[in-house]
DNA sequence: GCTGGAAGTGTACCGCAGGTTCAGTTGGAT
DNA sequence: ATCCAACTGAACCTGCGGTACACTTCCAGC
């Protein structure tokens, strides 16, 4: 009996389910204030069910992460997928995949829900050694990303001022977490995308 | 009995030494995976000690708040006067203070310990709406005070881009926060101040 | 059609750590 | 002698993470 009613029964989504309930919680309120009984109650679940699918609370806090890795880690290679193909020349595909990053954050219906990464580098003595290096990797990857564009882009400009472009490929990922930052602080959900395209700006001049 | 020793007793200043403990504790965990208990613990005295500074847990986040953003007030307002009295062009003197800024950032020993702003903004759903009110105040007066700077200067330098000085203004702050998630993801102490002295550059470029 | 097992749910329970209360103590200033 | 700010001790109660275990469904292979 309950509430059987929907379309909810074995489904199979359940895990992915308490995951994004989860997720919305944490990047609200941090790790420890999310209970394990109020996402159970917003699943539709009991706690069994949620130990079930993960061991304890901890592992929660990985599975999160990694999938959040994983999502930007897909929406940076469609970004600069797309941006590729509108442009062979390294500069100008990096001015693109900025644009349409703006846009992807800017049609976010209540702006950026938040990154993971940032909430977790905030609580980590909450969390293990292990987590810890997911996150460093995370962001190094970003980076790393980054810099390779950078470096083709190095090749055929010369950069207005000498700028160490390990600094900038940081820039990137630092002005998307600031971004958020700014845009939860002040409430206003256009503000992550905006400082992003100044960044844009900024590398356009800088690049000539 | 106990260690009653050094210096401890009725110094008066119970109430900072629980804010600075209970600071430290949140920037590293959350504020609600900081509990009471290590707090005074690491304190020195009793749970009903720090009852007796504060009616509650709510109100040592307030407090912490309201200090910190005091506090990074005055640094602020020491920056941007030390930077007033070595040059009388208002460019140059944004451009010293962020360089100073990034020196102070620098001599921290660990590097920045975090802002309370940004963890605050990360676990809003914690707070009541006077707190985040506070905390959208805060920055909103960080962006004014550099809007203003930025004015100062527009009305002597023409920018090599057209760019909207609410936004930049707003990405002195952002930097600076996103630097500091960098620092704490990477485990990279130099990297916010990095961060700043490459914003600088930008700041430098499009003033010409 | 029977059996087994993976996937998943429901109920009941435990220990304890956390925030909070309050009556009481201490020690210095007036 | 008194007063007050500063603090202590002990107790209380809720809610949380986690466990145990029986139960249900659904699918696969024999």
């Amino acid at each position: 009996m309950a509430e059987g009613s929907e379309l909810v029964r074995t489904r199979g989504g359940t895990r992915e389910r308490i995951m994004d309930i989860a997720q919305d919680a944490v990047l609200a309120k941090g790790f420890e204030a999310t209970s394990i009984e109020e996402i159970v109650a917003a699943a539709g679940i009991t706690k069994s069910g949620f130990f079930y699918h993960f061991p304890d609370k901890t592992a929660l806090a990985r599975a999160l992460l990694e999938r959040y890795l994983h999502q930007e880690e897909a929406i940076f290679d469609d970004v600069f997928g797309r941006a590729s193909e509108l442009s062979d020349d390294p500069l100008q595909v990096l001015l693109i995949a900025l644009k349409l990053l703006a846009e992807v954050v800017e049609n976010l219906p209540d702006g950026h829900p938040g990154c993971l990464v940032a909430t977790t580098a905030y609580q980590d003595r909450l969390f293990d050694a292990e987590v810890r290096a997911l996150n460093r990797e995370g962001v190094a990857a970003w980076s790393a990303r980054f810099r390779s564009h950078l470096e083709a882009i190095a090749k055929t400009y010369s950069p207005e001022r000498a700028v160490d472009l390990d600094d900038l490929a940081d820039m990137v990922t630092g002005v998307c977490e600031g971004g958020i930052v700014l845009q939860k602080a002040l409430g206003d959900r256009t503000a992550m995308s905006r400082q992003i395209l100044l960044l844009r700006t900024f590398i356009g001049m800088l690049f000539r």
